[in-house]
Order: C-alpha cells, then structure tokens, then sequence
DNA sequence: AGTCCACAGGAAGGGCAGGCGA
DNA sequence: TCGCCTGCCCTTCCTGTGGACT
C-alpha cells in the first residue's frame, strides 16, 4: 500500500498561482471589448438594429476561417441586443447552436430538439417525426410578439450532412411567423458552402454578407497581451511569451483561438511545474499538448468502428514507409477495409461493410484526422488515396490509445 | 475508341430504440 | 400493453466515374 506523507493535494496548494481569472482566457469569454473588429461589429450590429424597431431585418452570412472572431463578435452583438431590448421593453430571444456537436445538432431532428430545448420545450432524443419539431417550434416561436436570433456555428458541417433543407425550413417558418420574426446568422469556415445552396435559401439566407479576414501577427499579440492582463498574475507573462504564441497561431492562419490556447496551455504546465513565470519552453510543450488533446479526446468519442479503422490507416501508413521507393505506397481504401476486417475479427467485433466503411473515412476525413482525396489509378479503378493530417508525436499517442484499445 | 477496374456515393429498405395514442 | 410511427445506423443494390490498358 502507498502511503503518502502529506496530503496529496498539498503540492497543488504550495505552488505558485499564476491564473487570476482563468475564464479570461477561454474561447467563450467574451470580452467588453473586441479589438480589430470594429467594422465587421458595427456592420453586423447595423444589420441586427431594426430589431430593436420591431422591425424584420436581413439573415445573415459570416465567412472567415477559423479564429477570426467570427463566433466571439457574433455572440457580442447578440448580448448587445438583448440588453438593449431589455432596457427597451423589446422582447428578444438569441440561441446560440454548434452545428459540429455531435448527437446535438447534427441532424435536421437534432437541431429543431436543440432550438426547442433552448425555448424551453422538452423534446425526446427520437421517437416523434421531424415535422412535429418543426411545427413546435413555430408555435412556441410564435406564441408571442418577439424577435428571435438563432446563430447557426459551423453550419457548413450540418449543410454537408444533411443538405440545405432545414436552412429552407426555417426560412419558411419565417414567412409564416404573424406576431413574432425570426432571424438566422450562419457562421461558417468553408467559403464555398455559398455555391452549394439552393437558390431560395441562397437568395434568403444570404441578404447579407460577412467576411471575416485573418488577424496578423502583431494583433494576434495586442489581444494576447489584453487577456494575459485580465487572466495570468502581473509578471506571469513576459513579451517574447506572448510573440512566440502570437507567431505560431499566426502561421496557423491568424487563428486566435490557437493562441490563447497556447497561452493558456503552457501557463498551466508552468503552474504544474511550480515555475513562477510561463517560458517559452512551456509554450513548445503546450504546442504539443494541444494537438495531442484535441485529437484523442475527438477518437475516445467516436465509436469503435471508427477507432479501427484509424488504427487500420495508422498501420498501413507505418507499413508503406517502410516499403522499397519503387513500390506504390499509398494506403487506399481497399488496403484499409482488409486492415479494418482483421482488427475486428481480432477483436469479436462484426465488421461493417465497405460501403459502410468509407462513410467513417469521409468523417474521419471532415474531422481533420486523415485526409482523404478520390484518385483514380486508370485500368486499376478508383478509390481514394488516404494519409493521416496529425504530427508524429500527435501520432504516437493516439496509435498507443488504439493499440491498448484493440491489442492489435 | 472501347474496355475495364475498384471503388465512390446515391437510393431504398431492414432492424432497433424510443414516443405516442388507443 | 400493443400497434404504429419516427429517426438513426447500417446493409444491399445499383449506377457513375476517370484514367490505364488494349
């Protein structure tokens, strides 16, 4: 039996404490103050202010990639206008829905579950037709004179899904409304969902548009700083610290996002540690931490069929590299199905069919794990030519995760 | 120019879990 | 409780595809 001297949490308790507000530092904070967004914001609150009129106003498009401040600006104006509908006697309802979450709001049926719930309305997992959702929700939208905002995140995950019919849904609900209005701001990374949609929805949902460009290097590092000040103790955060996350998350497309994480990551390791102070050794680890993270956190929730076949794409790619320079080494579907088969018969599990199989693949494919490109290789058919979207060390990780999970 | 391959991916339907009303 | 309905996940069946080969 282990028997420890002190208190297992007394370590936690003597080192230093270098958050003061931890929360500052989240991607769902959002600040009284949003830099380098002025325009966009005072574009998209001109777009949302004859609400507070009682007037209908335009739907909404954001474009931009990730970590530009699409969602953080958004939610900003949202919480606006309601304040200011408050002090107006205005009554005015926002919801904010991630089309990404799985089981959330994944499907049509999810997603007018997740507005219902958001109103108020219990509503079983499964079990009544879409329809009946559909018309729920006008009901309970309508039941009184209101403006209701709904923000669609990483709608163009839902779109691919799915297809465009519940954007046409509720384009149509708002047709219908008599006292209440509906307004709809769908956010979206992917700048070519536009050219997929239906006409009606495209004519209705994109009266107004919004792109949202990258953020540099040196702003990256002013909104830095300003988070640092409102989250870490003074003197936590030194300014190459802030450069360095700054510089990194700029590569990466100006992704603010990525920066605070950063941020946040290696003064966490730098806590654990007992450092006073974040280096920028804690940010190289941080780096490492997160991708890690994010990518066994996404596989540990997905099911096992998907693990699998991962694990199949993992061994063929390891396979291939060691292959002469002469021989095709491209892991193909095929390959990874006969992979797949022999893990689960490994394992007692039932394999699901080819067909079946390539859907995971297409997932995996939208998740950034692995990308996946349609080739054709001539007399040979076509298929698609697969190779893994994570770093090594990213790697070594998740395949020890698999392995323990299959033994294989 | 026509054939062929190895799939991609759409459509239809089955099984299952869960809700609803009689 | 039971029959019927639904969404979801999956299989089966099918057509389409694009470039190497003949």
């Amino acid at each position: 039996m282990v028997v420890f001297s002190e208190n297992i949490f007394s370590s936690y308790v003597k080192n230093p404490n270098l958050f003061n507000n931890k929360g500052a530092l989240l991607h769902s904070f959002v600040p009284e103050k949003i830099s380098y967004r002025d325009r966009e914001i005072m574009r998209l609150s001109s777009i949302l202010a004859p609400v507070l009129r009682g007037f209908q106003t335009n739907n909404v498009f954001i474009y931009g990639t990730c970590g530009t401040g699409k969602t953080i600006c958004s939610k900003f104006v949202l919480n606006q206008l309601e304040e200011m509908g408050s002090n107006n006697g205005r009554a005015i309802k926002t919801i904010y829905i991630n089309c990404k979450m799985k089981r959330v709001a994944d499907t049509e049926y999810r997603l007018f579950a997740q507005l219902l719930r958001e109103l108020g309305v219990a509503v079983p997992d499964t079990g009544l037709p879409t329809d009946v959702l559909y018309r729920s929700f006008f009901e309970k939208v309508d039941e009184k004179e209101q403006a209701v905002v709904i923000m669609l995140d990483e709608i163009d995950y839902l779109f691919k899904k799915v297809g465009d019919t519940f954007l046409y849904n509720l384009t149509r609900i708002n047709e219908e409304l008599k006292k209440a209005r509906l307004n709809i701001i769908g956010i979206t990374n992917d700048l070519g969902m536009r050219d997929g949609l239906d006409m009606r929805v495209k004519s209705s949902l994109g009266e107004e548009e919004l792109l949202f460009r990258p953020y540099n290097a040196a702003e990256l590092k002013d909104i830095l700083r300003k988070r640092a000040e409102a989250g870490f103790m003074p003197g936590v955060v030194s300014e190459c610290v802030l450069s360095k996350c700054a510089a990194l998350a700029a590569q990466e497309h100006g992704d603010a996002r990525r920066a605070l994480d950063l941020l946040r990551v290696a003064g966490e390791i730098a806590e654990r540690r007992g450092d006073m102070e974040i280096l920028e050794e804690h940010v190289d680890l941080a780096e490492q931490s997160i991708d890690m993270d994010k990518v066994i956190e996404t596989m540990r929730s997905q099911p096992k069929h998907s693990q699998a076949v991962l694990l199949s794409i993992i061994k063929l790619s390891e396979t291939m590299k060691k292959k002469s320079s002469w021989v095709d080494k491209r892991v193909l579907t095929g390959d990874v199905f006969n992979v797949y088969t022999s893990i689960c018969e490994e394992n007692c599990i039932k394999t699901l069919t080819q067909r079946r199989l390539g859907d995971l693949i297409t997932e995996l494919d939208m998740l950034g794990i692995i990308n996946a490109r349609v080739i054709s290789k001539g007399r040979y058919g076509r298929t698609r030519e697969i190779s893994l979207a994570i770093n090594e060390a990213v790697l070594e990780k998740t395949k020890k995760f698999l392995v323990e999970r299959f033994g294989y």
